[in-house]
DNA sequence: CAACGCTATTGACGCACGTTCAATACTTTG
DNA sequence: CAAAGTATTGAACGTGCGTCAATAGCGTTG
């Protein structure tokens, strides 16, 4: 809450900024973007409304800031370690996703509606965020093991892979949400089993 | 365009809300729901704010209308025609749900949008007219010949195929925006496909 | 260490939009 | 044709976004 600080605290721009995007990312984790107002950020950092229009310019820049450093935390969790064979950090980045969901449900939520129906700003932000997550599979040293599995890098197998995060994200929502009975580990098999059972079909043809 | 209709029409209420959620629907295809205002609408049905009000009691009664009508046209599109197989039955409303996704586009992405990304009443909107697809795998004649490919009704096949029901909104939407080589019979045969692709992991477990 | 300059910060103003409600004017009825 | 019923309006209010000149904290300087 707002609290008893000192009227007119002056910081160095950076730590302010720094300050107020931090704050912004914790009430984002309990509310809308909508609800997430310049009037509700200002009082609960102790500071004018004016001040905020002088770090963010606008409500739009302001949420565009807070969910791109949300989806920098989301990335930065799933980054893959670099031990271990190719597939295991594949496995590993896809273990860490699932933890991040499970123990940071509303943030994670808050983030997926405000980016889905957000303005077009939020939407390339998430949508840059996930293609982050999926083209670890096309670089590197993944890359050679993964053609094995059909994971070649052709315009229909990215289509294919792209719906593959939708039903990954879907899922260990729904998962998170009530687990079914299903342990975590028997979610970490199915959900990357499903991906080559997703691009069978597609070598048939 | 608001228009010079003569001022003050008096309609019967059934006509003036039925007009009103048409003209409701027929905007929300080409903007956000938060671009479609409570004076963005009454301007262009040409009367007065306080009319909608009389109808439909706040802005948030008023989206929840105009995204029901929209889940509703939706669902009947892809509803089964009850000719044929029944497997036939569920390719067929696959089919009819890609080609309403392609002539629909804008609609169909402004439903999704504002269905994510509004409140708690829009989201059950969203759910229930996705359940209400996906249930039709599990009831009837379906469901018999659907259980020999899997899909048996428990909670962990109930997990998945809502997952699969992500993917393919996913993959559809990719598609039409951009359909990257692959024709609509390899995109319907591949998602179909994709079903059992994902269930199969689950029967060795 | 006091005056100064720089700029972080404020508070008051205007605007757009949601919301309310008493007044108004069609339409029907007796 | 008068009167009742109600669809419709328009003005008033509240809230939250956005702007800007005025203010005050803090480092610098003589």
């Amino acid at each position: 809450m707002g609290h008893m600080t000192s009227p007119r605290t002056r910081m160095s721009p950076d730590s302010r900024r720094e300050q107020l995007l931090e704050l912004g990312v914790r009430l984002f984790a309990t509310r809308s973007l909508e609800d997430l107002s310049i009037e509700t950020l200002a009082e609960e950092a102790g500071i004018s409304r004016g001040l905020l229009y002088h770090y963010f310019g606008n409500k739009q820049e302001f949420h565009t800031a807070v969910v791109q450093r949300a989806a920098d935390d989301l990335f930065a969790v799933t980054a893959p370690t670099g031990e271990g064979a190719p597939l295991e950090q594949l496995a590993g980045s896809l273990e860490r996703y699932v933890d991040y969901v499970t123990e940071n449900y509303h943030g994670y939520l808050s983030l997926l509606r405000g980016a889905a129906g957000g303005h077009e700003g939020l939407r390339e932000i998430y949508e840059s965020a996930r293609a982050a997550l999926t083209d670890r599979l096309f670089e590197g040293p993944v890359a050679e093991e993964a053609a094995a599995l059909g994971l070649t890098d052709t315009p229909a197998v990215r289509l294919l892979v792209h719906g593959w995060a939708a039903f990954t994200e879907d899922v260990v929502l729904e998962w998170v949400r009530d687990a079914r009975g299903i342990s975590r580990d028997e979610l970490l098999l199915t959900l990357s089993a499903s991906l080559p059972g997703i691009l069978a079909p597609l070598r048939q043809a």
